[in-house]
DNA sequence: CCAAAAGTGTTTAAGCTACACCCATGA
DNA sequence: TCATGGGTGTAGCTTAAACACTTTTGG
């Protein structure tokens, strides 16, 4: 999160202008906030909290975390704010990137709100898996809220915005080293081959995945150690963290949808 | 750009509660506004045109065009309908996209001014190069902004955006087939390489360009004529017009900056 | 020993790069 | 006829996909 440079006035009467400057000549303005899709893999799917409802509008559906952006902040700085707010977790563990901002007039009956969505991934850990005492959030799955069996209704533009989130989560991983922000380190490559399938919904050749992870440089660092993975059966494998790059050259391409 | 379905109260006392609802309750709102880098190839150069500042703040600097957005449409709508007065082409020779929000709560000194970003691509017709009537426009090259030579300074965080605008030009040509829109079809293989080579800022092989846009499916579709290029010099070409597909399997993928 | 995952080798296909070379057109 | 860009051919390299196979661990 960064910060602009103070705006400093050219001449006296420019600083009068600003000074004298009546802000509500512009209209009513509109009401700001964010929205937050925070993922994590949960049970070998893809998931994230939603908060129930218990008011009007959409009085008992599911929402995605959020609130106001205050006038002291960025959105990001919001995002980032509402983020530990949810989840407890430090900043610095988290990945977290704006989406998209949505402005359609109707998105919200009580009046005009403009949303400004962000994406994050973090480790499961310690995230609210059934009702909370203050705010009744639960972590969903990704596959049942798209299904038509579950019966999981998301409020406002919700299921758009979740859309728009899984999408950019898919490509994200293709040429990021992102998928290890869904893990803590340190991780096996099956880790993180499992954390490829689950967002993307597809299995992937194991050897060959191996392959492509190792000779991108930078992706992963070994840690010179083994351990064993999360899962119980089978060879030791040795274990690694994530690596100090930002974009993967080549990609990492999964097949078309 | 779609709309949402109209929300239905589910019971009368919701009806009477969103009847009754006071916005004002949730403080005084922020200033909503587009902002938009229309992106053009002019004389062989990436431009954009600028609009200068008669006022306070940044009065004498160079800024995006762009404006409020209005109480009954989205920003997609405001950027489309700010399009539509400058530039005076019809919505659907025009690429628009969202590109991204900026809401540094002191990104404008008189006021909290929340703004959302979309790049365009056009091809490059009867645009302002020298000053209009109203509004004093031009053209500026890309590079001339970001060279330290000129002394072109741009208002708020417009500077900002323009990079970000930039890459985000960049990495669409890599996967998508939008190059083409900023070239009035029919256009020979060559125009298309050269607004290629104009947004990266790199040389490509001729013939190897030729083999993989017209081995990518759909990409460019030939019309059957051959015609003279905007060139002088040299054999006629094939003409072609713009496909149907949105993304490009495999990408085309430009070397690291 | 057996199952399951880790890890290595290898073959084949596909794509990209570079260079050579011919074709068509205007000056 | 010559310069210039359009267009084709092809060798050599890199990468991806698929399959086979060996190694290491827990039960």
């Amino acid at each position: 999160v960064q910060k602009l440079s103070k705006y400093i006035p050219s001449s006296p009467e420019e600083e009068k202008f600003l000074a004298d400057y009546n802000p509500t000549k512009y209209g009513p303005g509109v009401a700001y906030t964010v929205d937050i899709i925070v993922f994590t893999i949960h049970n070998g799917k893809l998931s994230l909290p939603l908060v129930k409802r218990g008011g009007f509008p959409y009085k008992g559906s599911w929402a995605l975390p959020g609130g106001f952006v205050e006038s002291n902040e960025s959105s990001e700085e919001a995002a980032v704010r509402e983020l530990g707010e949810e989840t407890g977790l430090s900043i610095d563990k988290i990945y977290c990137e704006q989406l998209k901002t949505y402005s359609d007039p109707d998105r919200d009956p009580r009046m005009r709100v403009v949303s400004t969505a962000y994406v994050a991934f973090i480790p499961h850990l310690g995230m609210p898996v059934g009702g909370d005492d203050a705010v009744d959030a639960h972590l969903f799955a990704v596959e049942d809220i798209l299904s038509d069996d579950e019966d999981i209704t998301l409020a406002f533009d919700h299921l758009r915005i979740l859309e728009d989130a899984l999408e950019r989560a898919k490509s994200k991983l293709e040429y990021t080293p992102l998928a290890a922000t869904f893990l803590e380190a340190p991780f096996t490559l099956s880790d993180l081959r499992r954390v490829y399938e689950t967002v993307w919904g597809q299995s992937l050749h194991a050897a060959n995945f191996r392959r492509k992870v190792l000779s991108t440089n930078g992706f992963v660092v070994p840690i010179g150690e083994k351990g064993s993975s999360k899962f119980e059966s089978g060879r030791t494998a040795e274990l690694y963290t994530i690596g100090n790059v930002n974009m993967l050259h080549p990609a990492l391409l999964r097949n078309q949808d």
